[in-house]
DNA sequence: AGGAAGATCCGCT
DNA sequence: GCGGATCTTCCTG
């Protein structure tokens, strides 16, 4: 049997989505040329957008509100610093628009938005987000009893809560039948506040460690 | 072939 | 606030 697929109530504080279980259809995936923009303002444009995530029998939604970019060639924190290609950074290489996904100290993961474009190996760090739907799958992977707010806020977290491991490389975040996309609703970002800061964790990057490319969503709601 | 360091997290003090 | 966990990746010799 084929049934109608459930909708789902989506509790977005004073707002309140609906969607569809088969492929959350309400919220529309941002098109490539989203990404294929200059690093940072990519990165201030995740704020506030929707990353939807199935795996195996569930989805999860969850709204992006930390970000930091990392900006290729020149930059003494990014991982293609002066050039470097390898085999775990040649995501970071290709298209804008797909997954970059590494694993740091040999127990996290870390999931990263790809920008700009082929030959500019840039991308963003997702570091944290809020539950929008799911809470609970995400509760269980993250094993334990954990508040909303200590699910998603750190990059290890949040691919702990998402899944999301190195099988997810190159992912196509404009594809909504991919694992992982990320979309729009009418989540306005207006009535919040951006705060830039220092990014976190690369004090051996020098003056770059300086650079405020770190981008935090501050929302009066219950974001 | 070897070693050092890492875009982190958790628990304990 | 601090240290340990844990193992891949990358650079050096």
């Amino acid at each position: 049997m084929n049934p109608a697929p459930p909708v789902i109530q989506i509790e977005l504080g004073m707002n309140e989505i609906s969607l569809a279980a088969a492929g959350a259809s309400a919220i529309p995936s941002l098109g490539r040329e989203f990404y294929q923009r200059t690093t940072p303002k990519v990165a201030e444009g995740l704020l506030g957008k929707l990353l939807v995530r199935s795996a195996g029998s569930g989805i999860v939604v969850v709204r992006i509100v930390d970000v930091e970019a990392y900006l290729g060639v020149e930059d003494p924190a990014c991982h293609t610093y002066r050039g470097r290609r390898t085999q775990r950074t040649e995501a970071m290489w290709g298209p804008a628009g797909h997954a970059y996904v590494y694993l740091i100290y040999g127990i996290h993961h870390c999931l990263n938005v790809v920008t700009v474009g082929v030959g500019i190996p840039e991308a963003i760090l997702i570091r944290g987000a809020a539950p929008v739907f799911g809470a609970e799958t995400m509760r269980q992977r993250r094993g334990g009893a954990k508040s909303d707010r200590e699910l998603l806020n750190g990059p290890g977290k949040l691919c702990q809560a998402l899944a999301v491991t190195c099988s997810d490389q190159s992912s196509d975040f404009t594809i909504r039948e991919s694992g992982l996309f990320i979309g729009n609703d009418d989540f306005s970002v207006e009535r919040c506040s951006i705060e830039r800061r220092k990014r976190v964790g690369i004090d051996y990057a020098g003056e770059a460690a300086e650079w405020p490319l770190r981008y935090v969503l501050h929302s009066n709601d219950n974001v």
